[in-house]
DNA sequence: GTTGAAATTAGTACGAA
DNA sequence: TTCGTACTAATTTCAAC
């Protein structure tokens, strides 16, 4: 057993979780470096890859599962070829105290493969993936519009995908790219920025279902 | 052989790729749904709960994935255990014709988890994860301000990600949650919405790097 | 935390329906 | 195409170091 807890087996069920602090180290980094790009490698070649014995590779790897660090595996397919070609960002204000509400009605839209709270002008920003931009239209005056939590919503679509990693760490900083950083070179042209502010009373928020 | 082109052993490679039109089955579609929840099952399991044959399973597998319908496999972590806790969406205004250059610049920014071009007021939407807010703001002065493409950005912080699925299917409509969908009661209250058109001089955008 | 061997399981290659 | 089976190779488990 690692310094990750674990719900080990003959745990009375109390005890499940408790360290939620926990540290990751230099080894842990490097398996979900792996996992990350081949989440099919069998554990005796992410031993090797690693630089670590298959035993402890084992170890490590049912650590990270059981303690929730890794909470699951999953593929990555090409939208276009499975029919949905058109992603949307719908950006959603919601009536205060009428979260739960929407949050029920999410999980009954199946075209939501995102969902987060946002600060900002809006409260909640919802990525839809869908076969053409009639559907979009549908799902926005249809299904959004109807619910009572949802005051208003605002609506762009994705272009392009850019760049997607399936999940960024701590390590990847260490050696990025390319020019190590070059630091501030003068001051910064900060009119370019403009931070925006969490909405008042929503701070407060936290999951519910 | 399915309707899948694929790389087949014993091609000569230039008949590679052709059918880019192609149309997933039931049987294809219900692969993918299995392999979302648990992309590390084996293909014997993964034949026995779609109900195939394990020869079928292989050829079906090998040729989602030949095709590139499933383009890897991967984890999903937590990322306030790997110590981001911290997530932001920096939505970026990009001076024209300087898209290359910011795309190079991104590649070199280890945070970033997603990148996706946009119609509406912005010209992009970055999503970050960081161990704290301050580097959000190291990021957006240091970095993004300093590259001559980015005009200007707007950052939120996302305070709770509500809903994340892997991937999106067609399938995933034909059976819903519950309550069967119940048709527009009534005329929508178009009043609410609003559709954010794309900037100008934008839609041509395509991949150059 | 590592190595080595046994047991299990996965992946492949056929022929038949 | 899909299925079923036999064969081969690999992985996981368990042991001792």
């Amino acid at each position: 057993m690692s310094e990750i807890s674990r719900n080990g087996v003959g745990d009375g069920g109390q005890a499940g979780r408790i360290g939620i602090g926990l540290e990751l180290d230099d080894v842990h980094l490097k398996i979900l470096e792996v996992l990350r790009e081949n989440g099919r490698i069998s554990v005796a070649a992410l031993a090797e890859r690693v630089g670590i014995s298959r035993a402890n590779a084992y170890t490590r790897f049912e650590a990270l599962r059981a303690d929730g660090a890794i909470k699951r595996f999953t593929a990555e397919i090409d939208h276009v070829r499975a029919g949905l070609g058109i992603t949307a960002l719908i950006f959603v204000t919601v009536r205060q105290q009428m979260w739960k509400q929407f949050r029920a009605e999410l999980a009954r839209m199946p075209q939501v493969e995102y969902c987060a709270i946002t600060t900002g002008q809006h409260d909640a920003m919802i990525q839809v993936r869908v076969s053409d931009v009639a559907e979009v239209h549908t799902m926005v005056t249809d299904r959004l519009a109807n619910i009572p939590a949802v005051k208003a919503t605002e609506t762009v679509f994705i272009l392009d995908e850019v760049l997607r990693r399936p999940y960024v760490l701590p390590s990847d900083r260490a050696r990025p790219a390319r020019r190590p950083a070059q630091e501030t070179q003068g001051e910064v042209p900060l009119g370019k920025m403009r931070f925006v502010g969490a909405a008042e009373g929503r701070a407060t928020l936290h999951k519910e279902g």
